[in-house]
DNA sequence: TACCTGCGTTGTATATTATACAACCACATT
DNA sequence: AATGTGGTTGTATAATATACAACGCAGGTA
């Protein structure tokens, strides 16, 4: 597997753009990236050309550029898996009152691709784009145990819940795939519960995962069948209407 | 200015995926980009590596990776302009009743960065990402208006009203920056008018516009005035608040 | 089934081009 | 005003991207 350096240092760069807070001075990624100082320049110059990356002149420091927006949009519009979702995410809001998402691998983590908050919250949709470790998350359990090459060598421990131990995790995704769902029980957030089920592909393959996720006081664990039973019925709804998508 | 050429060749072909429909063949992208397929296939290769590009094992197309919706959320989610611009977008939606839009510009066109839709439509934000020409959209004569460097050299037509004479538009542009507002009307969708106002930075620069879109019906020639004086109100009470925001 | 065609990948030699280094410049800070 | 930090740019070198060709694979067709 051949890699062209610069075109890798120049995706480096972007993905160190967005984790930054602020704007990013370019001795800053230059060290960080272990690159030269000049060649750091070079390529943030055309990414600036570009509109990947933008300069801000007084500060000299650069930020994300707006064209990494149109090429998001231009992925989730064209996304059949997340089209045909959402109708099933609403009615599982409306069935089970609590906030749903869909989820799918990217990159060794689980990324949301949509979301639909439960009735009285109206906040916008911001959390598409956003991403969490598999080992911790309901969904990421599930995009794990059907995708063995996925899982990761580590498990930091993000709350005291969080299953750390690789055996442990062995025996989760063995659950998880008898039961047909997966729980986080306040393993990366304190307070959180989450229930998810696989959505599978016309070929059989689980392209993503879809589920719910609540306080844990109304999410309590005698209610987590019942619950996961709604779920897991979604989930098989949608995969029934995937089957019909060849494309992809 | 120089350009690192594989890193420009990788990102023409993000933006080559992201106006495809399906997916994209390598010899297609090599083909279109003028660049040899053998060099394609690494470039593709270095993409797909990064979570750029995701290829489809079975038909071997390449089409966009989830890489960019993460971007895409750090971006947006870190946007002063847009955070600040949200409440006022609302109130615009309220006074009004039409949807309102907030853009600011991109490889010269405008992009929209947030939209409110008005009351009974619940679509979802997938506009955000959107981008249009400026000549014959009401953002974009702001856009232009303010930032003379951003004069485009053609206007292809959208309408039969669309304005493609240059000193028509220097006109247009002209009458924007005496009124503090600037129209759309039916000249990039039949049966649309729009009006938008600049929002203005600490420093004084127009940063972005925000501003409404309905029927023509609902937005006859003579209610203009009378609507473009609550867009303007609003574009002034946004840039006040963003007077005091120093970041970027 | 066998052949053919089109497409993607990969090996390799070449020279293009990215890279590192250093000098220069612009700011900011003291 | 002087000093230091950080960004840009010029240039020589050699690393590396590139083009070309050969190979392999799959799908379609006879």
């Amino acid at each position: 597997m051949r890699e062209i350096q610069s075109l890798a240092r120049g995706l480096k760069i972007l993905n160190r753009l967005a984790e930054a807070n602020g704007t990013v001075s370019i001795t800053t990624i230059a060290s960080d990236l272990q690159i030269d100082k000049g060649s750091a320049s070079l390529l943030l110059q055309t990414l600036a050309n570009y509109g990947f990356a933008e300069k801000d002149p007084h500060t000299r420091q650069y930020k994300l550029g707006p064209s990494v927006v149109q090429l998001s949009r231009s992925l989730l519009t064209k996304m059949p898996l997340r089209e045909t979702a959402k109708p099933f995410l609403l009615q599982l809001v409306h069935d089970t009152g609590e906030c749903a998402h869909l989820g799918v691998l990217s990159q060794g983590k689980v990324l949301y691709i949509d979301q639909v908050e439960s009735s009285q919250t109206l906040r916008v949709n911001t959390e598409v784009g956003f991403t969490a470790p598999l080992h911790c998350t309901a969904l990421g359990k599930v995009l794990m145990a059907w995708n063995a090459t996925e899982m990761p060598v580590d498990f930091p421990r993000a709350t005291p819940r969080t299953i750390v131990d690789p055996k442990m995790m062995q025996f989760e995704l063995d659950k998880t795939r008898s039961l047909g769902y997966a729980m986080d029980d306040e393993e990366f957030n304190l307070g959180v519960r989450c229930i998810a089920a696989p959505v599978i592909d016309y070929r059989g393959k689980v392209i993503g995962a879809l589920g719910i996720s609540g306080p844990a006081a109304r999410l309590p664990i005698d209610r987590i069948p019942e619950m996961a039973k709604k779920v897991t019925a979604i989930a098989q709804a949608l995969s029934d209407r995937m089957s019909f998508i060849k494309q992809d």
